[in-house]
DNA sequence: CAGACTATTTACCACTTGGTAGAGAAGCGG
DNA sequence: CCGCTTCTCTACCAAGTGGTAAATAGTCTG
């Protein structure tokens, strides 16, 4: 049946817990005995539901990648054919980070390399960088987009991202609160580098 | 006479692996008995020089941040008084991340609230933070600098050095290797960004 | 040489970690 | 009622954690 997990059940429980824990204490810093008494379970129940703590660690990116890959897919299709792709891109990443700030933690998290969980990360995201590069290489081919290696301009692009994550969470610690402001000027400015990199005048 | 180590003693090694382990491992994922290994001693021994991991970690953060600001300061002063403090600060940062890249993996495990380490760093941050807070709002006041608001610039340039951490290490993790090109591409955009905030002429 | 100080060691400890084995319990189809 | 599956629990465990205590050299000073 495959089916999605009950919001409310057990395991679903855990893994909200886990996303929680892992992107902020970290994945190390994260121990299923205290993720177990927060939710008021016992840490074999943990185990039971996600094999070993790299499971459960698997589940979580594998759940946060699902989401962020769908966003973005449903991004490009409610896209018209004439209208600006990677706006529409930037703003549903920018959408799904602000609904859940406690994603770009894992994100952030995740993005070490060597760390666990940074390969599968790299899997579920590689078919959609893959095809962005073949679409900007064929926009630069037809003369529409200026010519830049798409490899390192989304690598920028990304590392914004996680830049904003850090951002965000700098500023909840000084108290400043989950405001819009600062993340609404890094998107415009994200916006307008991209576009500055692509522009064909240019 | 708290003379500076000297560079090659046991206590100088230990705080250089310690910065490399804490910047890619993290400090959860740190252990004393792993580094010591590494360093071919005894756990005690690092224990005897550092009191406990946290006092590691502390002196670790120290060192790094101590060198971050004098670097600072010495472009301050280099700069002529009409010249572009702005420019020659990012220049600075961007120089010694350059010369020594696992000092940026130390930032972004620092950079997380919550982190240990996070208030050490930012009680060394702080002063250099007010201080370039009061210039800048003076240079508001006196119509060089566009009305802006300075925290929340410095911070998104903080966060832009965050994501440049970020971005070395997944090149690195590509088998990119530590190319300049991105990296100067990125200050480029940085500066560019800090102008157009700054710019009272826009 | 005696004493003191510094640096590094061996030996040990209390505690936490992720993980295993197996017992109940709850529900369900026959 | 029985057997089966699903879930959660109690009871352990081996390995690793940061940290303490104390012994051992080396080295400088009187």
């Amino acid at each position: 049946m495959a089916m999605t997990e009950a919001p409310g059940s057990t395991k679903d429980r855990v893994l909200d817990a886990a996303l929680a824990s892992f992107g902020t204490a970290g994945y190390d810093g994260t121990s299923l005995d205290a993720l177990a008494v927060g939710l008021g379970i016992r840490k074999q129940t943990i185990l039971y539901h996600f094999v070993s703590k790299r499971g459960l660690l698997n589940s979580v990116v594998d759940r946060c990648a699902g989401e962020m890959v769908s966003a973005l897919e449903e991004a490009l299709v409610e896209d018209q054919p004439d209208g600006d792709r990677v706006e529409a891109m930037v703003r549903a990443v920018f959408r799904v980070a602000l609904d859940q700030p406690v994603l770009l933690g894992l994100l952030r998290e995740v993005s070490r390399p060597n760390s666990p969980g940074a390969q599968r990360l790299r899997g579920h995201l590689e078919p959609l960088l893959a095809r962005a590069r073949v679409w900007m290489e064929a926009e630069m081919a037809a003369g529409r987009m200026r010519r830049t290696d798409a490899q390192l301009l989304l690598l920028s692009a990304y590392s914004t991202v996680v830049g904003v994550a850090t951002e965000i969470e700098v500023l909840r610690a000084a108290g400043v609160g989950p405001t819009l402001r600062p993340v609404v000027q890094r998107r415009r400015e994200l916006l307008r580098f991209l576009r500055a990199s692509v522009d064909p005048a240019i």
